[in-house]
DNA sequence: GTTTTTATGGTACAAAGGTATCATAAAAAA
DNA sequence: TTTTTTATGATACCTTTGTACCATAAAAAC
């Protein structure tokens, strides 16, 4: 048989270009011959990995996935010791979330247009993002469980409500960072903010 | 000379026309003779009256950012009285930017896809939808501030900060609930939770 | 009533994009 | 070495889409 090679290595590198592509000149221009010529192969090759290009897509999700979970977990060891404060893992998270480089900024911008677009074509599923933005979302409830538990969650407050409020706030920081209406440093400001309220020092 | 015609309400209809598509099948899917089609008319008349189909999306995010501006409008004056409280004000205007009818989902995913949209396409002007969500900001910082006159904003809180903070939350629980995380039941709660402690009463 | 300007329809054309087809190189197995 | 299976390239085809062109109806102005 042939020069046997890993598809699934492939296939990486094939989601990859796809990506660079859709942070560059959006999603919509994510061809088959855009992606290639990205890719530094010939069409002929996408489709023999992928068959059609609504597979393709699918995989760049999980990719997608895959790599701002990477990061997520990346910077939380880079921040956090061997016994991380909750506030200090919320905090790593939270400002993971933001677009404060070229590589989150792409992240993000994929993100949204990857949301978008699931919005009004149901055959397009996302799974693979939403779930790990909910994984996140447990990750800080933990958190502020553990925080209660050692008393430094102000009193009051319910650790599964401001997990969600934490995310959702997150998550419209990072449009408004995006969109222009806020700095990366106004957005960590207004979510050191809250997080001073919700676990002081 | 011919039978005059409104040009500009011409306009308007071929904007809701358009923005029916791209809420059903997308905003990719909003060519000429999809719009064609909805609005009842010929793709000829559309170019007639837009030119480029540049144009008629441009134009469109200015009938966007108009209704939304109006839902606002009416739901602010359906649940206030003459001398509206503060917190009435800022309850109305979060609660309408939350996707809880066909017609706000309809409204909100439009609008996420616009965004998606200009992040990578440069030449597509979403300003006055921008502009829209930055009044909307205004409003409610100076809302804040006429509760501080009053004393009802709790002490210590600062409201620029808090009215960025309450866009951002709702923008990100409108995301959450679009995307099916979160229902709007939840998200209201969630936000309710949030002015319970910022204008207690 | 003729003319002139606006409004509207039908259609053709060129580009782009997804997919299918034909062909071939390459390497493992016999 | 021959064969068989995998991997890769070039390209042709059909559909969609934005735009341009040709024609005509309709109404105001003279």
């Amino acid at each position: 048989m042939p020069k046997v090679v890993d598809h699934d290595q492939r296939r990486q590198e094939i989601a990859g270009a796809l990506l660079r592509v859709a942070a560059g000149r959006g999603l919509h221009n994510a061809g088959l011959r855009e992606v290639a010529a990205e890719a530094g192969m010939s069409v002929r090759l996408i489709q023999y990995y992928f068959g059609t290009k609504e597979q393709m897509l699918l995989f760049a999700t999980q990719h997608l996935a895959a790599r701002m979970g990477e990061r997520a977990m990346a910077r939380i060891r880079a921040r956090t010791g061997e016994t991380p404060a909750p506030r200090t893992v919320i905090e790593a998270i939270l400002d993971e979330a933001l677009p404060d480089d070229e590589d989150s900024r792409s992240f993000l911008a994929v993100y949204k247009a990857y949301f978008a677009l699931s919005l009004t074509d149901p055959a397009l599923d996302i799974k693979p993002l939403t779930e790990s933005s909910d994984a996140i979302v447990r990750v800080i409830a933990d958190q502020l469980g553990v925080a209660r538990e050692s008393g430094q969650l102000t009193p009051g407050r319910d650790p599964d409500l401001e997990a969600y409020s934490l995310a959702a706030l997150s998550a419209g920081l990072g449009d408004a960072v995006l969109g222009g209406s806020r700095t990366p440093g106004q957005a960590r400001t207004i979510i050191r903010y809250h997080l001073d309220r919700l676990l002081p020092a």
